[in-house]
DNA sequence: TTAGTTCAGGTCATCATGACTGTAACTCTT
DNA sequence: AAGAGTTACAGTCATGATGACCTGAACTAA
């Protein structure tokens, strides 16, 4: 032991009576049709900020853990309680406490993103203190949000090139364009449709449905299913912890 | 402005006096010789409970989080403890928050991930209340531990098979088949060395000196060198976060 | 000298991918 | 009604990455 641990040791009443605090925020993403081109567009919801610090700046959904609730219910509540949408998918993203991060007292931010389908009325009901915005050109955020946003964008893009997150920001029902469109919105550059089909129709778990989508202005597309599993975050809900750290001590 | 947040008023007084406590939990990897074959297993130190819950069972090294240090900090030096070694690659792994995972007061732990190199010395020194374990046949744990180790094995292992965590296992000089055990003790499965030696000679990165192995018991081969940069954990001293949670209330 | 080992460089078939072409099927315009 | 415009859908071709496999080189040990 090297006492390290205790070498400010005139700051621990203060710290006995303020421990770090535990937060969590959550980067909410969903998709809304461009008004000139009608493809999708990736969007979030930002709350401003009503006291100090960064007052009136726009910053994630977030609010203090409660006792009560798991970190994924946390999550959960608040993407319901800003968005009032249930969350097609939920993961936790990061945990962030740095000793900085917010002026006065510390406060650790454990960190989700969320992938969620609002209606039309939720994406138009917006007030004065939560406003939707594009999340490839976003301003200056209150805190570190910025960087929250950046990464959270960088593990949903990620996600989107090697696995099946894209079924959660569609319906039951879609054409193959659908699901182009909505990889090109998240990836933000243009896939070969041949090519992206190809890729499709080789996945055993989209199956046609006998339908087709009329009313184009072009031939009908057909319309698949999603007959796979839609991955959910893993890793919640777990039962463990440590607290002899004393006992970590070196052999 | 729901109110939901505080729909349990009865609870807050005994919520404030204990708040869910923060604690650092880290499993760290070390790669050590095979008594018989010779070649790299992997391993990890665990520490001997000394109390209740979970009396005499083994644990992961971890502890409370101290207002002076960051979670980064707080895992190099708690790592530092248990093994006496700083840590080539420090990870973090996921913030485990589940209502029981503990019995009494609720805990949320910060786990992290750590790759180091022991010393033969540190290797050895093992006392009654910290020991090394084979990663891939553990006991039951304490807590949820076995299902953090368990991720982060699975974290190991999707980094080292598309990144360049493995030079962080080895000196600066090394053979090809070095670097191929490295990948073998980790995916626990025989690569093909002729294909192996080709994807890691296509590799800008990795350079030739001029120098060869002596010493073994047939033709010396060729010692190496990783010119590239060793990857670090991106998201760490971040200063950010949201306290005021009621900002969050639906629009 | 010979056997045993690993090192090192190579071939071959297969598969995934990006770039591209051509035809089918629908709507809209004239 | 004919043609233009658009997308759906099916296919070709060259390229690169990969797994399986082969051969000779260079060293040690018997």
């Amino acid at each position: 032991m090297t006492g390290f641990m205790f070498s400010e040791a005139a700051n621990v009443t203060e710290r006995r009576q303020q421990p770090p605090a535990l937060a969590i925020s959550t980067v909410i993403f969903a998709l809304r049709p461009s008004a000139s081109s009608g493809r999708p567009v990736l969007w979030l919801p930002l709350v401003r900020r009503i006291r100090e610090p960064f007052r009136d700046h726009w910053a994630l959904p977030g609010g203090p853990l409660t006792q009560a609730e798991s970190l994924q219910d946390a999550a959960a509540r608040n993407l319901q309680e800003t968005t009032g949408l249930v969350p097609k998918y939920l993961e936790q993203l990061y945990a962030f406490g740095g000793l900085h991060r917010s002026p006065g007292q510390r406060v650790v931010s454990i960190a989700y993103w969320a992938l969620v389908q609002p209606t039309e009325a939720a994406l138009a009901e917006e007030s004065i203190n939560v406003k939707w915005f594009r999340a490839d050109k976003l301003q200056q955020l209150a805190f570190d949000h910025n960087e929250i946003v950046n990464y959270a964008l960088w593990r949903l893009r990620n996600k989107m090139t090697y696995g099946t997150i894209a079924y959660h920001l569609l319906g039951e029902k879609f054409t193959l364009a659908q699901v182009r469109e909505v990889y090109e919105a998240v990836l933000d550059r243009a896939l070969d449709p041949a090519n992206f089909r190809r890729q499709l129709t080789a996945d055993r778990q989209i199956e046609a449905t006998g339908e087709y989508l009329q009313g184009g202005k072009h031939r009908p597309p057909r319309l698949y299913r999603y007959t796979g599993a839609l991955a959910a975050d893993k890793y919640d809900n777990f039962d463990d912890d440590d607290l002899d750290g004393k006992a970590a001590a070196v052999p």
